[in-house]
DNA sequence: TATTTTTTTTCACAAATGGTAAAAAATGAC
DNA sequence: GTCATTTTTTACCATTTGTGAAAAAAAATA
C-alpha cells in the first residue's frame, strides 16, 4: 500500500493531507485466478491499483474475443467508460492470475479530487497517460499489419508472453488464433 | 470567443476568476485552407479551440496516409503526445478548410491549472473525453471490418462526408482508397 | 467553354486474414 | 506417471484487402 502511494506521489506530487486522505480511502480487494472483476452489464465503480497479478479487459463480438488491454502489477485498472459515466459496461474483466489490488470508489475519488487540488491533478495525469497509450494503439492498429504488431508485442512486452495464452495474444492483436499461429510459423 | 468560454464552462464549471484568466490567455489564430498547423518534427505547443473550420490529423507509413482524427468547430485540437511531452510530433495537421481557432499555450495552461483548481478539473475532463473516444475507436477497429466502419461513419458523421474526400475517409477507416471504392460499390 | 487538376472508380492479380475442424503438443489434476 | 483438459499448430478453402495503373467523373481554373 505504501508503494502505491509512493508511485502515485511520483506520478504527480501529493501534499501531506492529500496523501493521508487518499490512503484512508484505499481498500484491499483480492481476486483469485479466473474470477471476474467485471462482467457485461455491470457498472464499474472503482479504480483498482494492482499490487500483484494480471487482469485482462476484453469484449465479445460474434463469439470472437477482443482484448482491449492487459493490466499487471503497478498499473491502474478500470473500465473508463463505465466508470466515468457510471453506466453498464460492454466489457469483461477477468483475473488471469491471483490478483491483489487496492481500490478506490468513484465517490471517494470525486470527493478527494474536489477537496485536494493535488489529487485532481494526479488523476488528470492518469487520464493523460491512458490517452497517450490509446492513441499509440490506434496508430499501431492502422499502420502495422498483424505480423508487425505481433513482433512489436514480443519485443516490447516479453515479460507478458510467459503469462498469457497465444489465444489471448491473438485477441489483443486483433486476429484469430489460427492467423497468429501462421505468423509465428513464418520463422523468417 | 465568448461561445468558447461558455462551452468550456459547460463542460466543467469555472469560477469567475478562472474564467477571466482563461479568457485573457486565449489568442486568435487563423489557418487558411491547405496550411499546416503541425508538421513532422515540430513540437505542438498549443491547445486549439476551433470556432470554425476543419483540421485533419494524420501520419504517413510507407507512403500511405493514416488519419488519426478530424476536428471541426466546437472541438479542441492538439496532438496530445507532442503537446504533453513537448517533443517532436510524428503527425501532421492540416486545415482542410479556412479555420478559425483560439489558442492557449501549454505554459499558460500549466499556470492556469496550477492557479485554478476549476481549470485543472476542466482539462482533466477534456482528457477523459478524449480517452473515451479513443477507447471506442480501438474497439471499433478491432471488432468491425472496413465495411462496417464505413457504414458507421456515414451514419454517425454524415455532416462530415460533404467536407472530406473519400481518400481521407479511407485513411481514417484504415484502408486504401481502392478498397473504399469497392465497399461503396457493393450497394447491397 | 475549354483546359487542367483532383477525385473517384474500376480492374486483374497478389497477399493477408478468416472460418473451421482435426491433429499435435503442452499443461494440469489426480 | 496417467488421464483429461487446455493450448497450439496445421491445413484447406473462402473472403477481404492491397497493389498498381488506367479510365472515368467531378471540380477547379483559365
Amino acid at each position: 500500500m505504501e508503494e502505491i502511494i509512493k508511485s502515485l506521489n511520483n506520478l504527480s506530487t501529493l501534499d501531506d493531507k492529500a496523501r493521508i486522505d487518499l490512503k484512508n480511502a484505499l481498500h484491499l480487494k483480492v481476486f483469485t485466478k479466473g474470477s471476474f472483476i467485471l462482467k457485461e452489464e455491470m457498472i464499474c465503480r472503482h479504480f483498482y491499483f494492482i499490487q500483484q497479478g494480471l487482469i485482462k479487459l476484453y469484449s465479445f463480438k460474434d463469439d470472437k474475443e477482443f482484448v482491449q488491454k492487459f493490466f499487471v502489477e503497478n498499473m491502474i485498472f478500470t473500465e473508463p467508460n463505465s466508470y466515468l459515466k457510471q453506466r453498464p459496461t460492454i466489457y469483461i474483466a477477468i483475473a488471469l492470475e491471483d490478483t491483489i489490488t487496492y481500490t478506490l470508489t468513484k465517490n471517494d475519488i470525486d470527493n478527494l479530487s474536489k477537496k485536494h487540488h493535488s489529487i485532481e491533478r494526479l488523476f488528470s495525469k492518469i487520464y493523460q497517460q491512458a490517452m497517450l497509450e490509446m492513441m499509440d494503439r490506434i496508430s499501431e492498429m492502422m499502420e502495422e499489419d498483424a505480423s508487425a504488431r505481433y513482433h512489436k508485442f514480443t519485443r516490447e512486452r516479453h515479460y507478458l508472453l510467459q503469462r498469457i495464452t497465444l489465444g489471448d495474444l491473438a485477441g489483443y492483436i486483433g486476429i484469430t488464433q489460427g492467423s497468429l499461429s501462421r505468423i509465428r510459423a513464418q520463422k523468417l
